[in-house]
Formats: C-alpha cells, sequence, structure tokens
DNA sequence: GCATTTTATATGCCATGTTATATAACATGT
DNA sequence: ACATGTTATATAACATGGCATATAAAATGC
C-alpha cells in the first residue's frame, strides 16, 4: 500500500515531520518505562528545560520549550500533582508563577540523565548515522530505520553510557 | 531565551519533528483558507489519497496515511458530515467500509490541486532550498526559515502556478 | 490617584492523535 | 452447521496541543 504522505513530499511535510515525531517519542517511551516514575516522554522536556536554565515562570517556560502559554500551564499543573515540580507566586510580580523541580523532580531528572538519556540520544544517533542529501531522503531514511530496528534495538546493550 | 528544544539535540528530536510539522500545518492553514469550504489542512491527505488511489475502506485509508485506524473513522466521520466523502457498506464483505470522494470532496480536491496545493509545495520547496548538511542543522535552517519568513510569504507572487 | 492599557496566567472548547476494547461479519476446522 | 478464531470498524478513555478569552495584577497616562 502505497504510503501517500511519503509520496507528497513537500505538499505533506507537515504531516510527514508529526507523524516521525510521534513515533520517535513512543519508541523513547519504551526505554523510559523502566523509571519508577510514571511519565509520558512528552513531558520530560520540561522538566529538561528546568534542570538547565533552573526555575522559570510560565511564561518564559513556554518560550524556551516553543509551546504556548496555555499548554505550558498545563503541563505544570499536570507535573505539579505528580509532585515532580512546584510553582510558587513570584514575591514581587503577583502574576508570575515560577515554576521549579521538587527534590522528587530533580532526583527523576538525575537518574533520567544518567541512565536513560544517553540511550536514547545515542539510539537517535545511530538511527541518524550516515544520513545525507535531501531533506526528504533523509527523512524516508528515518522511516525505514525505525520500521527496520526502533529505537529500544538501537541502544548500546554493554554499559549504560 | 535559549530553545531547549533545539539545545537538546537528538534528545528531543521527537517533540521537535512535531513541533516543526505542526507549524507547517499551521502556515498551510494560512494558503488554504481562501477557499470556499472551511478545511483544517490536516484533513487533506485523507483527501489526497482518496483522489491518488481511488476508495478506499477506512482500515487501507488508515495504512496509506500512516495513521492509527480509529483516528481515519473519525476523520471519515468528519468529512462526511461535511459532505466531502462518503463510505458505503462493502456488498461483499460487509464489515468494510468504503470512502470515496463525493462529487463536492472531488471538486475541492480540483481546486486545491489546481490554486493551492503547487503555492504550498513551492513555498516548501523554498523554505528548504539550498538545505544540506547533518539533519539537526536542516531543521535549524528549516526553523529559522519559518521564523523570518512564514509559507504565505513564499509564495511566488507571480502567476497562480 | 484613578481610568486605561498591558501583561501573566487560567480556563473553556476544540482538534487530533493514541491505546484498549467492544461488536459484528467473515473464515475455518471438525 | 456450529464453535472458534480472525478481521474490520466503532467507541471509550485519555493525552496533548492549539486558539479565544477571562481574570487578576502591574504599569501607564493624565
Amino acid at each position: 500500500m502505497e504510503d501517500v504522505i511519503r509520496s507528497l513530499g513537500y505538499l505533506c511535510l507537515g504531516s510527514r515531520l508529526k507523524r516521525i515525531g510521534e513515533q520517535l517519542q513512543a519508541d523513547a517511551q519504551q526505554l523510559l518505562d523502566g523509571l519508577e516514575v510514571p511519565l509520558q516522554s512528552s513531558q520530560y522536556p520540561l522538566l529538561a528545560a528546568l534542570d538547565r536554565l533552573g526555575p522559570l515562570a510560565i511564561g518564559e517556560l513556554a518560550q524556551s520549550l516553543g509551546l504556548t502559554q496555555p499548554g505550558v500551564t498545563r503541563s505544570v499543573s499536570l507535573l505539579a500533582e505528580l509532585g515532580l515540580v512546584e510553582a510558587i507566586q513570584s514575591r514581587g510580580d503577583q502574576r508570575r508563577r515560577v515554576v521549579s523541580l521538587t527534590g522528587k523532580g530533580q532526583r527523576l531528572v538525575d537518574v533520567a540523565k544518567r541512565d536513560v538519556w544517553p540511550r536514547i540520544e545515542n539510539a537517535v544517533a545511530d538511527l541518524c548515522r550516515d544520513l545525507s542529501g535531501p531533506l526528504l531522503d533523509q527523512l524516508a531514511a528515518i522511516e525505514d530505520g525505525l520500521a527496520t530496528a526502533p529505537l529500544d534495538r538501537r541502544v548500546k546493550t554493554g554499559a549504560v553510557q
């Protein structure tokens, strides 16, 4: 059965990128499922942003993640319920809520950084190894690569790192 | 403000592809809004699949679009309500519902094919012109390109084609 | 100092995708 | 022919994103 999205090339590039992105996230989920806290792979970028940049207001988080503010507000609520972040009203400007990792959140990030993120990064790098040429060809190679061997089969089976 | 998704490279490639894909679809929406039928850009691939491959059962459509069957079932219901497609129970195998473009749907596709799809394709091709090098660099170039000039500013302003 | 505007966040509604599961029709083995 | 399994589709529950808009706090202009 012909893959129409692929055949249509630039016309459906948006759909295709979304599709590949979702596949990558689903694959990464497999690798994250071993951690103690059940969390969707799509939530990790927010934690990573806080870990990397320190406490940030909702709006700043949205900007650093390239998402809209309402989306970030909702993700923060979810992560706060899980006890991974806390959002504290700013003393100076009472409109702002500054989000930071809790101890539990920081521990989760530390474990992920040590045990899982390197695996994901390596697996994706493996997937993209030797890519070259026009963008559409590279995307086709990624799609074929994922179909042949999903991320969890690309993890270096030896050491953790 | 640092773009964390971009900084994290391969680790967040999935999020990044989704983000770029959504941006492209939103940009393409601008170009489609001129048509008589208000329809989200994300629905066009389904119409394009039917136009390209002829009538297809739900499951075949899902396969040719790379989506899951429940997602396609819903899109088909939506498009059927708009009168753009019809899903007719197969005579032979009564489990199958074969989806085809209605007259209205075919007319919409024909207009889009003539007036809009070439513009989108050209605009995206323009965006991706001169891309080369590693995938991440190409993605960065696309993001920067979209920020500089969204798709609707990349349409050839001269002739329709 | 108060009216007005701007800014930061929250919320409602919708779009679109997923997985898990239900249901109905078909296929198969005995 | 009937029990069993398989297949095609539908539905439910959920996840995540968007846009439009509401609300509250701060800033601004007279």
